[in-house]
DNA sequence: TGACTCATTCGACATGTGTAGAATATGCTC
DNA sequence: GAGCATATTCTACACATGTCGAATGAGTCA
């Protein structure tokens, strides 16, 4: 009695958030209006592709349950906000993809992208940019 | 008549190579061993978390299926080979990874994890010294 | 209060993925 | 050829995800 079952509520603990390709597109519209009804992230991913409302309620309400979204309630309505970050979202999708395809690890990715990827001289540039940067903004402080 | 079906035989066209966490598992010990029996796979897999043969067997054949692996016949043994390369794998990860999480852009996805992964001095030093040879190598050809 | 509208709840189904047992086929050895 | 060890094939189930219709509940307005 009392003790949390899986997936119960709010709670992830130190779970990576992992979202399905449906989540996302959910989330990217939480984020940017939350707090958000059902019917209005329908209707914003309506303009992209048809779905019907029950189809993004239930998949809202799984997200619910997962700990990825919460509902607030105002007389009938029901208002979602979202749990994670999208700070935390990118953090589990690229660590997902850093783990099955490069065993975790950096540094082997950099090089499938110079190798392969054909960074650009642009990229190139502006990624020595950003090094640069980081590194002022470390030894500046 | 003569129109392949979806997943018929060996043929993914132009889309993207996207493998599930099985599969992943499943090529990297193919890609290793190939030409290789389910059994050889099987054996591998087990050394690590525990799977009856058939579960490598039924998975492997799907991967057939969808143009991943391709068997070659000999006697009754079938050997299983790949019809992806590992880049091609990675880059179908690291390219969903992209377009979900960062809107397919590569440079968002570097100052992602130059603000919030933490990129380490080493790190980033390894990278600086990746880029300098990309340069190298394409200035001189 | 009755009709209407809209949101919620509930149940349901298809497909994909992970899982594995049972039945069958095949080749080898004595 | 009989028995054995494997490999293959077939079937099946659970769970996750994407999908949606039907039934129910609640607020609004004439």
């Amino acid at each position: 009695m009392g003790v949390l079952k899986k997936g119960n509520s709010s709670q992830r603990g130190e779970s990576p958030v992992e979202l399905t390709e449906g989540e996302w597109e959910i989330m990217r519209v939480v984020w940017e209006k939350e707090p958000c009804a059902a019917g209005t992230v329908q209707e914003e991913l309506a303009l992209d592709r048809d779905r019907a409302y029950s189809t993004v309620k239930t998949t809202m309400d799984r997200m619910v349950e997962k700990g990825f979204l919460r509902i607030e309630r105002i007389r009938n309505l029901q208002l979602f906000s979202s749990c994670v970050s999208e700070v935390e979202a990118r953090r589990g999708e690229f660590r997902r993809m850093l783990k099955r395809a490069f065993d975790g690890a950096l540094t082997p990715m950099m090089q499938f992208l110079i190798e392969h990827e054909g960074l650009s001289a642009e990229e190139a540039s502006q990624l020595r940019k950003l090094l640069n940067r980081a590194d002022n903004s470390k030894s500046g402080t």
